[in-house]
DNA sequence: GTCTATAGAAGGATAGAC
DNA sequence: GTCTATCCTTCTATAGAC
């Protein structure tokens, strides 16, 4: 017994198929600007047959950002309160970065969404994830108490680490045209970058 | 003899109303996902009577667009190479996040057109802001090789200060489910917190 | 200048053949 | 399971009265 009815391999890899091309359109249009024959074109099958595998337009979206939210997370549920404070920050920064340059796609839906009011899931932002940050921000915050860590806010921390990794992803565009076509990959660059701020402000 | 034919006084309130509301809609929605509907009703005059001030929905977004730039980039010209060079970056800074915090539409209008692929605006990229930024990249690291900040990669520099400053107008919503409702104003929180960050940063 | 009415195109979703 | 054809809604833009 399964949660959901058994499903073909061909099935399966038809749903796989579409919520590929589906993330691959959404993240670059969001979703009122994504259209049904865009998604159907880069799936290579026709759009009914998309909405054979898919009851609406909406329950692709909503299949993509259910997935999301975990692997998002994951990197800072990873965080070991018990661990070497400096470490564990930088290497939580690090993961996220990956995160950003490995998942691109993934990293522009969620901004797409967040950036158009975040309505269909603000209730995870306001529950799920904000338990979790204030969480780690009062480990944080002990850490600092300690002395182990420079004193900052927790709370900022946190925001800054997110707006500096995602910024590669989400505005990959402006990075690659600032930098020009030849210079190395800024992923490269921004991880050396991000490991020395970081160590910078948290030394203590 | 000016370069545009003249305008009555309620020619020009007119205009500028609906450069208002279609500021509001495309910022929310994406320009794809805004429709003329939404910014008819937002600036309170027909349909129709929009299209007889602009010639088409993407007239609108145009003249947004073009005013945006300089706006966006004033807070880096001012940067005064023969300035303290701390001074200089923290003022730099401070001002862009002013930006954000006074103008979070405008943030959120070119992180939607960044986003999707940023094809109208991606000329201006690659000439105008790549040129100030390698110019500001340049005296940056002159101050660096001098030994007045500390050593660091001048172009994610600027990238980080982009990222801090728009991650609080851009990703609001979720900045504010974090935090919570009883909280300060996070702009507040924010400029402490970043000037306390590019200091550790980058005094020697 | 501003409106109502509507043309014409595009998009989401369904019917029904195969 | 997959397709062609099509329905119905929404959208941009225009026509034309006032």
């Amino acid at each position: 017994m399964t949660d959901h009815p058994p499903r073909t391999r061909i099935q399966q890899r038809n749903r796989e198929t579409i919520l590929g091309a589906a993330l691959e359109v959404f993240s670059q249009h969001g979703f009122r600007g994504a259209t049904l024959d865009q998604i159907a074109q880069a799936a290579g099958l026709s759009k009914p047959n998309l909405l054979y595998y898919f009851p609406s337009k909406e329950a692709m979206h909503e299949a993509l950002l259910a997935g999301l939210m975990d692997t998002w997370l994951a990197p800072l549920r990873a965080l070991d309160p018990g661990g070497e404070p400096l470490d564990e920050i930088l290497g939580y920064v690090h993961r996220k970065l990956l995160l950003s340059r490995d998942f691109p796609r993934e990293s522009r839906l969620f901004a797409n969404e967040i950036l158009q009011g975040a309505e269909r899931i603000r209730p995870t932002l306001e529950g799920e994830l904000k338990t979790l940050v204030d969480q780690t921000a009062a480990v944080i915050a002990g850490w600092a108490r300690e002395g182990r860590i420079a004193p900052v806010d927790p709370y900022h921390l946190i925001f800054s680490i997110w707006a500096l990794t995602q910024h590669y992803a989400d505005f990959d565009v402006q990075v690659r045209a600032v930098l020009g076509a030849g210079k190395d990959d800024p992923f490269d660059g921004a991880d050396r970058y991000l490991a020395t701020l970081f160590r910078r402000l948290l030394t203590p």
